[in-house]
RNA sequence: GGCUCAGUAGCUCAAUGGCAGAGCAGUUGACUCUUAAUCAAUUGGUUGGGGGUUCGAGUCCCUCCUGAGUCACCA
């Protein structure tokens, strides 16, 4: 039936529709390869065989059904007690020979082998087994536990079913398990963008991709569980703000249709949580979405994940303390470890960590003491003239932030940066004695940023000079000069225990204890540009 | 956004401006203990899209798309 034109959906129908199953269908195989499997289907659909079936059992997962078995032919190696399993999972490696078939399936715990003989399940379906089957399908394999000849545990299957045809193929990974233990794999699924455009078959055959995630989890869960410890309270803050802050970035812009209301992604957490220790919790954190619209590069994700943890009656020396053992204690739960192994370089993440002022890292890497350029011409000429590169006409503050860009590729150990320049952070409470700088910090390792820390202001009256001396600075057009938070100032107004805060990086964080060189490895779905 | 590099079969990769190929997977056949199974035969391509130069373009030129690296940007 040539049908061509707009479904009830919308779905516009390219070609002749296939009609399967009372299902009207647009996709069609784009090669032999799906064609094949897409003939199995209706095969198995003309055999009165579900291949989609709703109704699943599982009495072990790979890994119980093969650990069961193991103790119980510990326990009695002549004739070890019958073990009667259903795993599931997807084919990973199948082998027809005559008339046994030998597959890998692998769920979430691991990969078990199955055993299948004609005489266990009948020639009809053998025949499926040996036609319709392929790598990628999920099955249902009920069965006693038997160790192979070759030695390997495996399910000796007495009643197969399909749960789950494929009907793309993954891409295929041959692996060898070699003498000393380490796995050799032939072809592979490399393909940077493919990788993260079908994430879903990067972690389907990629074991390591998956590892990373699970590190992930397990890092995000660290955390939580180190700050729980410390007293913290875990709390949740609005992601739809009506006015951003917190941080210099360019927003998203959003609108909410029946307030009337534009709305921004939040930039930062700073402010609300804060105004939660004016609330009388003595300390909070946060762990959640960024959203910064600016460009993307390997440790940049217009969204990004991202700590912050605020705690009263302590200054930033407090908060080095507790982000030094924060660190540690992540990496010893998720590598077993404070050594941890990046891009070539052993850190050691072990507190306490090294602590430097700005303008000290700078003289060390850079030879340029700031102090003795008090303008920012000053500075700029001293810039210029040990030949770097910047974008002239900005604050002094701005090319001090420079100068630490260039020293920061340097910072391989875990290293604290103390006491920068006020202008250019209006959050943190000038230094005892010293109006130009500021108790704050930020912490770098293995060359990278990991995060920014204060002495947190808590004075109302400097707080609102601050914003507005920003707001003078940027100018009124720029936008990473946020608009001033006249709520925020009449929270402080309120009263403010004295207390330090700390922004994490928490991507940054998984590439360090995983050793991945960029940020889109660790995020599930990192964004790339539509294809049209 | 600038510069450099890359895009060839489902996957991983070859191909001096001269017939677009290999391995894996797939298909057909053999095989009742395989495990990168093996053996025999075999299908599969708009070489990212468009344009140009040339007798002839995967290859050279222009342009667009996508990605990677790098610079710029990024409290």
């Amino acid at each position: 039936m040539p049908v061509s034109g707009f479904d009830q959906r919308g779905r516009f129908l390219l070609s002749d529709v296939i009609q399967n199953e009372g299902i009207f269908m647009t996709w069609q195989p784009t090669n032999n390869v799906e064609q094949d499997r897409f003939d199995k289907l209706q095969r198995l659909r003309d055999a009165g065989i579900d291949p989609y079936p709703a109704r699943v059992q599982r009495t072990h997962t790979a890994q119980a059904a093969i650990e069961t078995f193991e103790r119980a032919e510990s326990g009695n190696p002549e004739s070890p007690e019958i073990i009667e399993v259903i795993v599931c999972g997807r084919i990973v490696r199948q082998n027809l020979k005559g008339k046994i078939y030998f597959a890998h399936i692998e769920d979430g715990t691991g990969r078990v082998q199955l055993f299948v003989r004609i005489d266990a399940i009948g020639e009809a379906m053998f025949e499926h087994v040996r036609k319709d089957l392929d790598l990628g399908d999920f099955l249902q394999a009920s069965g006693k536990m038997m160790r192979t000849k070759a030695g390997e545990v495996s399910v000796e299957v007495s009643e197969l079913r399909l749960l789950s045809k494929a009907l793309s193929p993954l891409p295929i990974i041959k692996e060898q398990r070699l003498d000393d233990g380490t796995i050799e794999r032939y072809g592979e699924f490399s393909d940077v963008e493919e990788r993260y455009r079908q994430r879903y078959a990067d972690l389907a055959v990629n074991p390591d991709v998956r590892d990373v995630f699970r590190k992930r989890s397990k890092i995000i869960r660290a955390v939580q569980i180190f700050l729980d410890n410390e007293g913290f309270l875990e709390v949740e803050t609005p992601i739809l703000q009506p006015i951003y802050g917190g941080a210099a970035a360019r927003p998203f812009t959003t609108h909410h249709n029946q307030l009337h209301q534009d709305l921004y992604l939040r930039i930062s957490f700073e402010l609300y949580l804060k105004r939660l220790l004016v609330g009388g919790y003595d300390g909070v954190y946060e762990i959640g979405r960024d959203f910064r619209n600016e460009g993307v590069s390997f440790k940049h994700n217009p969204e990004f994940t991202q700590l912050e943890f605020y705690k009263a009656y302590i200054d930033y020396a407090g908060a080095m303390d507790i982000t030094e053992r924060l660190v540690a204690y992540a990496a010893q739960q998720v590598n077993g470890s404070t050594i941890t192994h990046f891009e070539g370089h052993e850190i050691n993440l072990s507190p306490p960590w090294r602590r430097v002022t700005v303008r000290d890292i700078i003289r060390q890497h850079l030879e340029i003491d700031y102090v003795e350029h008090p303008t920012a011409e000053s500075l700029e000429q001293e810039m210029r003239k040990s030949g770097l590169q910047f974008r002239p006409g900005q604050t002094r503050g701005k090319l001090i932030e420079h100068l630490l860009g260039e020293v920061e590729q340097h910072l391989i150990q875990p290293t604290f940066v103390t006491d920068y320049p006020v202008d250019i952070s209006p959050f943190a409470k000038k230094v005892h004695g010293d109006t130009t700088h500021v108790e704050r910090f930020e912490y770098y390792i293995a060359g990278m940023e990991l995060g920014n820390a204060f002495t947190e202001l808590n004075d109302p009256l400097d707080q609102e000079e601050r914003f507005l001396e920003m707001g003078r600075l940027y100018g009124e057009e720029d936008e990473d000069a946020a608009p001033v938070d006249e709520d925020y100032l009449r929270a402080m107004r309120y009263g403010m225990p004295p207390c330090g805060g700390v922004g994490l990086g928490i991507d940054r964080l998984v590439m360090l204890l995983t050793n991945r060189s960029t940020i889109r490895e660790v995020l599930l779905f990192p964004h790339l540009r539509a294809r049209e």
